[in-house]
DNA sequence: GCATAAAGTTAAGCCCGCTTAACTAAAAAG
DNA sequence: CTTTTTAGTTAAGCGGGCTTAACTTTATGC
């Protein structure tokens, strides 16, 4: 009868406990930095896509490109980014970090990782693998759905 | 050599995947209904923990008395909490989600959780069981983290 | 080549979250 | 019973994000 526990429940478990712990500490490291979250969720951005244009920016956050250059703007002044012209556009900005900008994001990263670390260390030696092995699997799966999305 | 790739390289991998899936899930959809992420996350604090008082809002979020008392002052105008008085305590306020903000706070949930069932359906027949396994493994660890904190 | 569209910027104005400071009311301490 | 502490509210003021509107500059369509 419980031979197998629902999955969805299973993963519903998992991610209520991860979401809340990781939400709360990354918006306190975001706070930390003297950034707000939009500006860190742009540096975040930037991180992981890469050097782009201000309307990519407008359009990942759903923001007017008014807004977006403004944002930028800060960003530009606390010299955590930087905003090169498109040799191909010169209407163009390619907005990338600066070294300082991916110091902090990495910093931030390293944060999060931590508890992901401590987590790991309450595993038994025979959980380890078994976990890794879903860990994959799921990961697989997630960039799947990415990608037809 | 690569007998056991590393477990906490695949926990980061799923973690970053799913983090920056969720959180623009959440966001997007807490601009959805209107209601800034301070507030949403307020109601969403409620729901986890249940009834509480202002300045256990303050302490969570970091943020003085007079914040919380006006943040919730709004929420509880939007009809989605309510503030009753402790009678143990009269100086004390006994903040409570009203059905209104509970069908929001669902709502949002039901949303997360649909990207989860996608994701579960990648999954084949016989990943599954061994995917539930790990998924109770973390979250008993997870879990057994949050009591020591 | 000229009109139109596209990429950004700037400024004015709005709402919001947050803080400090001054206050009310109830509980605890003495 | 008075003093002090605790819980919360209210108001003034600051800075931030966002929008609209007006503008500059570069690319594209015809």
């Amino acid at each position: 009868m419980t031979k197998t526990l629902p999955i969805s429940q299973s993963l519903r478990s998992w991610m209520d406990i991860v979401m809340h712990r990781s939400m709360r500490g990354w918006m306190t490291f975001a706070k930390s930095t003297g950034l707000s979250m939009p500006q860190f969720s742009i540096l975040m951005q930037l991180h992981h896509k890469g050097p782009c244009g201000m309307s990519e920016i407008s359009e990942r956050f759903d923001i007017t490109a008014a807004a977006a250059s403004q944002l930028t703007e800060k960003l530009v002044q606390g010299g955590y980014i930087e905003r090169a012209e498109d040799p191909n556009d010169r209407r163009a900005k390619s907005i990338q970090l600066t070294p300082k900008g991916r110091e902090l994001v990495e910093a931030g990263m390293t944060e999060r990782y931590r508890w992901m670390d401590e987590l790991v260390s309450k595993l038994s030696a025979e959980d380890k693998p078994k976990v890794v092995e879903a860990l994959i699997v799921l990961t697989e799966a997630a960039k799947q759905l990415e990608e037809t999305t």
